[in-house]
DNA sequence: ATGCCATTCAAACGTTTGTTTGATTCTTTC
DNA sequence: GAAAGAATCAAACAAACGTTTGAATGGCAT
């Protein structure tokens, strides 16, 4: 009877929807997940607390929405990137090292270094909260094992498991030094010169670049 | 008028309070410090709610006391290990980088695997939460000045960023490397014959020795 | 035995949480 | 313009939380 061909967006075509991911993108990246409450996110947002679960069921979908966001294009820029190394060409190992982080760093906030995506991105990669890794191990151990078998290809003589931890090695360094880059600012007050993220990030590259060689 | 010269122990000679401590400890490091809730210990613990808050007088408290009592010996004895060092013999770095993380390592739990300190410590490494780090902040400026003058004897042209970062990179792949410890196994599925912490171990010190020297 | 004090206990407190409801508002379609 | 559907809203919901209370219990010194 009702033929509802197009069924196109109410009133604002998403707009409360988009805001509800955007304003919790930002306090969890700050405070986490559990320390957020719906009502300071829709408070933030201007619209109405039932509008969370209107427009994504719960909380936790929530969460789920706007991590899957934020991980799955670096996942998929990482493994695009690592795609198209090739290894018969000199220093294949510094490409591997920026298809892991670039997609990371790229994440940048117009030039802003008080970064919500760098610390949110972070935030998940650092995460075991059930709720965010349930997301992540659907993704990671396709990355990892990709990324294992890249660093295989660039060093043949490298065995399985000291592939998998200087992954994880890797990753750890990363999100460490995101996550806590303002501490490290905040703690040397002054002293310490990192106006940029690049500096951070070509140190960090260095750094890793001679950790993947290390015997 | 009331002489209470020497105040002993009540009942159970603070066997309450040591039970909250140990099975606190426990369930922080499995699911974290907001999705544990006090029933929950208490109940585990076989004593009563209201005896938190007697003996700690707050969650906040008792999640402190957690905390440093975990931190506070790992930073204690870091320290402790990186003055003992001699910079003119060979390998001062090699010492540095154990000396950060054998106080870690030392966290054996008798030899088993699924190590609930190892679990507690990177929770606390990597953990952005204020009542976390407000403890940690107290003691990791210490430690981390002291670390970056350890590296600035040792590798003299090294600038004070890139000492600072170093650091940061160290921390960053111990604490992951041992919170993920777990999941790697799992998703290996066998093929990854990491049976101990040993081989994690090496393979940290060997990828850090090397990441350190890097320019 | 008695008084004292630390500890334990069951129960309830007031908040805050995520969620649901039912009415209302706005947009779209015919 | 009227009907229909999607979205918003204020209000209330039940559950879980950390905390507090006041009585009961235990050991220990006098």
């Amino acid at each position: 009877m009702i033929a509802n061909e197009v069924p196109l967006d109410g009133r604002a075509a998403g707009l409360t929807k988009e805001r509800l991911l955007v304003v919790a993108g930002e306090l969890f990246a700050d405070r986490g997940f559990d320390s957020v409450s719906l009502r300071m996110i829709t408070d933030r947002a201007n619209v109405n607390l039932a509008s969370v679960n209107y427009h994504f069921g719960s909380k936790e979908e929530l969460i789920g929405a706007v991590v899957d966001d934020i991980v799955r294009p670096v996942n998929e820029r990482r493994l695009s990137l690592l795609s198209l190394i090739d290894y018969t060409t000199q220093d294949p190992i510094r490409k591997i090292i920026h298809a892991f982080i670039d997609p990371v760093f790229d994440l940048s906030d117009s030039g802003n270094d008080d970064n919500k995506y760098y610390k949110l991105i972070s935030r998940c990669i650092a995460s075991r909260d059930e709720r965010v890794s349930s997301i992540i191990i659907k993704q990671f151990p396709e990355v990892l094992a990709q990324f294992v078998s890249a660093l295989t290809k660039a060093l043949p003589r490298i065995n399985s498991n000291s592939a998998h931890l200087k992954i994880m090695f890797m990753a750890g360094a990363l999100a460490h030094s995101l996550f806590h880059y303002e501490n490290l600012l905040l703690i040397s007050e002054g002293r310490f010169d990192l106006n940029s993220t690049e500096v951070l990030k070509s140190e960090l590259v260095s750094f890793l670049l001679t950790g993947m060689n290390a015997s």
